[in-house]
DNA sequence: AACAAGGTTTCATTATTTGAAACTTAGTTT
DNA sequence: AAACTAAGTTTCAAATAATGAAACCTTGTT
């Protein structure tokens, strides 16, 4: 993915590397881990900031992600994820169910959670959305991963880390794969404690109805709460979800521009 | 600021354009609005949804913001913004005056709403945060005008649409300029009605130790609740918040950073 | 006063972007 | 079913912008 868009994909880069660091940094930091030459460096830094992608402190000499994203973050929310779509069924869901609700997408290799619902205390919502998470060893991940097709498959199953959670964590492609194929088998799949110990999850794909995945739901509760076959047994509330927020997002379409200021 | 950052910068403003639209756009609206030839936005909008910038729907053959900006708004909405920091001065101050508060930011020459908490009913924020709006004639962008550089302030002034909203919205930067004097002079400043008749608001900057512009603090009511005189009393307490917020954005540095997965 | 370290600018070379035009589909119309 | 049309995609030489080594500032330090 990085490789080859040009002098675009490169800011980019560079701007993955400033939000990596969850904290502001100096120029001298990304310079000591940043493949490109002080200069070219230098010159993606200023045309990023005069962008008001990124923010500069001149203070403390330090970058950090700019505002400018946060605008443009609200009319991907609004529009590519499906979390507005979703909203009225989520809320419906993690109240009846009484547990944490997860919605999430697959953005390249990875897990990114576009909301949460936990029945407990009430949503703050942009601290966690966006939050991203390992496909591999988590519910939401695998039930994507299962629907994708194989020339897909192949590549994003290339780009995991296979890090060794838990005892349960999937440690290679090969394994995974085979879970795959239960999960698409069952239309539902489980997280046996294989991100953190304690937490299980099940988790359903919602498909478009060209049978893309467009992202998927699940349910998170812990082992000492309950176990696999009592989330099972929410599998088809669930499923009545997921439909319910397929047939919103198809339904979604041009509903007439409204022009602005 | 289109001007003159290079390809990033024209790809960028080929997002904001998708973004404008509120709604999954096709190639043939955008280029009937774009001053890029063909070939030319063909190539920024494979580049930019090759990296999940944009998201490409192949079933409608639409283009839509994609979740990688919710990826990067989520570090930017906890490091360049001033929302995580204020959150509990907020829920403070709007607990306490029962009125609906914001928090802005600049960015470019528009107001950027980072935060907002609302008395009666509970946020909703991904909804409102990330919403932008016009400088000129709200309570938090005058505020921060009020002590932007004079450099950067002829600018941004420049930049005003000056849209007669109501009968006393500001329609030149020459009674804008007269009006930012006084905020100065006095610390804070009001909406009297500028941008929707019925509201009004007092707003604070919130400035660092070096008396740059951090963001804007405002406390919103109705004409039908309160008044200007009644909005004016409630400055020492919003006063207290914007200090305690710059204080803490100041302290708040290197906090030791956190290895991620 | 000499020395560093972090940051900024220069400029000839090199690689990328540019965009008119030609080409492919897929969907109409005669 | 052939001719048209609109939307999307590819090509390629010319024009432009990106590159990066090195020199240069600036500010703080020995």
């Amino acid at each position: 993915m990085a490789s080859n868009d040009g002098t675009v994909g490169k800011a980019l880069e560079v701007l993955d590397q400033v939000a990596s660091y969850g904290r502001p940094v100096r120029f001298s930091e990304l310079i000591d881990a940043s493949p490109f030459p002080k200069a070219t460096l230098y010159r993606f830094v200023q045309t990023l900031t005069s962008q008001s992608m990124l923010a500069y402190d001149p203070d403390r000499g330090t970058y950090a992600p700019g505002v400018r994203l946060v605008r443009l973050a609200h009319a991907a929310w609004q529009q590519a994820s499906l979390a507005p779509i979703a909203r009225e069924e989520i809320d419906l869901l993690s109240a009846e169910v009484g547990e944490t609700v997860h919605l999430a997408q697959l953005d390249n290799a990875q897990v990114i959670y576009v909301d949460k619902r936990n029945a407990a205390d009430p949503v703050q919502m942009y601290s966690q959305a966006g939050k991203v998470g390992p496909a591999y060893c988590t519910g939401v991940g695998k039930a994507m991963l299962a629907y994708l097709p194989e020339n897909e498959l192949a590549d994003v199953l290339g780009q995991q880390s296979y890090h060794r959670f838990t005892d349960s964590t999937h440690t290679s492609p090969d394994s995974l794969r085979e879970e795959l194929g239960d999960i698409r088998a069952n239309g539902y799949g489980f997280d046996r404690e294989e991100h953190e110990p304690g937490i299980i999850c099940v988790a359903l794909p919602i498909l478009s109805e060209t049978n893309r995945v467009l992202g998927a739901l699940s349910v998170t509760s812990t082992t000492t709460r309950t176990n696999l076959a009592g989330l099972e047994g929410l599998v088809p509330r669930i499923q009545t979800a997921a439909a319910a927020i397929a047939k919103e997002a198809s339904a979604w379409q041009f509903p007439a521009t409204a022009a602005n200021s």
